[in-house]
DNA sequence: GTCGTTTTCGACTATATCGTCAAAAACGAC
DNA sequence: GTCGTTTTTGACGATATAGTCGAAAACGAC
């Protein structure tokens, strides 16, 4: 505890992981993010074990102690990182569009970019759904799902001058995630050969042309005075 | 062995559950079903042990053993029952619907009505597609999902007078089937109060005009010289 | 009632997993 | 090199679960 604090370097902005000790330990904790990751897509969630993660890992069992409190702990991190990973795609791709069909066209896209190259971190979060409909899930995994959902509701909200109720929202932003979701997880387990991602992207106009009318619709519907023009 | 035949009687379509010992077996063999369609949507599928289904049933574990061979296999009866229940209320909820966006109305509207009244069923289904995108899942799982994309591939393509190539029949199924549980799935975890049916029903209009307008195009992408009618 | 069959039971074995902990190794400062 | 700290290790005890099996109960036919 008497803690040889290496002070923070003024001047560098990013010091690359100080000592050779720091550096050692994130390996060790990245590799055993990187194993539980690869185990998750192929045992799933909850019947990895620690021993799975471990082995993979290659370190020890007590290594994982160290560095995690238990499996849920874990997975609430990863969960986190993953989704957050995701809202900063999204609003990159994003960026500076506000044209609402264009939004969600993109917001479709950006979906479709980030898991294409992950399909590990798709399967990651599916299962984390999947469990979100239990009872006796783990947890804290709501949080960065919430958080996830909020973000599309704000990029949305953004491109319509009249704002839409938060529930009208919260329903496009499900519509949105769902709608990706859902299609890929049917996809997968039926589409031979084919590309699911080149299929996805076909298939999003017709759902941005959907929303785009709900949103319309929505929007009027709130907006019952006709007064202020809503500009697409 | 000696096996006390008791023959069909004929003329009778559904003898009531013939002796009291068939009557008494089939009994335990729906509570132990019943009670495994609870405990899974609390547990979830892989956390449930056959101690807590047996002990919800309120029968010994060996009881469990006589009726399925495995936890599996409960799985798979499980699974391939809901779908094939869900199939048959899709079709009566369609009979006689030539008209493509009516149909598809109908056919998110069914798995409403369906899943409404079944939310355990919905997260027994849920957990299944969770399943099927691991490497390592429980087997057979694949055959009842396929079925159903099949069903609703035949109900849509029933209703177009040019025929969609298999690869586009199987997208529009995908897209429906993952619609309604994504937009399902991400619902549950957010909306407070308000009913989730009641929400979906808001925005399948926005599906169905979006998926109505990508056949038309797929329609007519196919049908390049353009010759025959197309009859929505 | 008897007898043979089907069904149910729960104790039991074997195995798997969790999470701990004391010891060892790696490290950094000197 | 020494010394104190951080990190890693794997054996260990406690617990939980799967699946088996012999015995018992329920049943049906008589």
């Amino acid at each position: 505890m008497i803690a040889t604090v290496t002070v923070e370097r003024s001047g560098r902005a990013k010091p690359p992981l100080r000592s050779r000790q720091q550096r050692r330990t994130g390996a060790t904790r990245l590799k055993l993010v990187e194993a539980a990751r690869a185990v998750f897509a192929e045992r799933g969630l909850d019947l990895t074990t620690i021993d799975d993660i471990t082995e993979r890992a290659d370190v020890g069992k007590g290594t994982f102690y160290y560095h995690f409190k238990s499996k849920e702990g874990l997975i609430r991190e990863m969960m986190k990182g993953v989704l957050e990973e995701l809202v900063a795609a999204m609003h990159k791709r994003c960026e500076g569009i506000d044209d609402l069909p264009t939004l969600l066209d993109s917001l479709i896209g950006a979906h479709i970019e980030f898991f294409a190259a992950r399909w590990e971190d798709f399967v990651l979060c599916f299962q984390g759904r999947a469990d979100l409909q239990l009872q006796e899930g783990y947890r804290g995994l709501e949080t960065p799902f919430i958080d996830y959902l909020k973000a599309i509701e704000e990029l949305v909200d953004g491109s319509i001058k009249r704002h839409l109720s938060d529930r009208d929202l919260r329903r496009i932003a499900c519509a949105v995630a769902g709608f990706v979701s859902g299609y890929y997880s049917f996809a997968v387990i039926s589409t031979q050969g084919e590309d699911v991602d080149d299929v996805l992207r076909s298939l999003r106009g017709a759902l941005v042309a959907g929303l785009t009318r709900f949103i319309k619709e929505a929007v009027s519907a709130e907006d019952k005075d006709g007064s202020a023009r809503i500009v697409w």
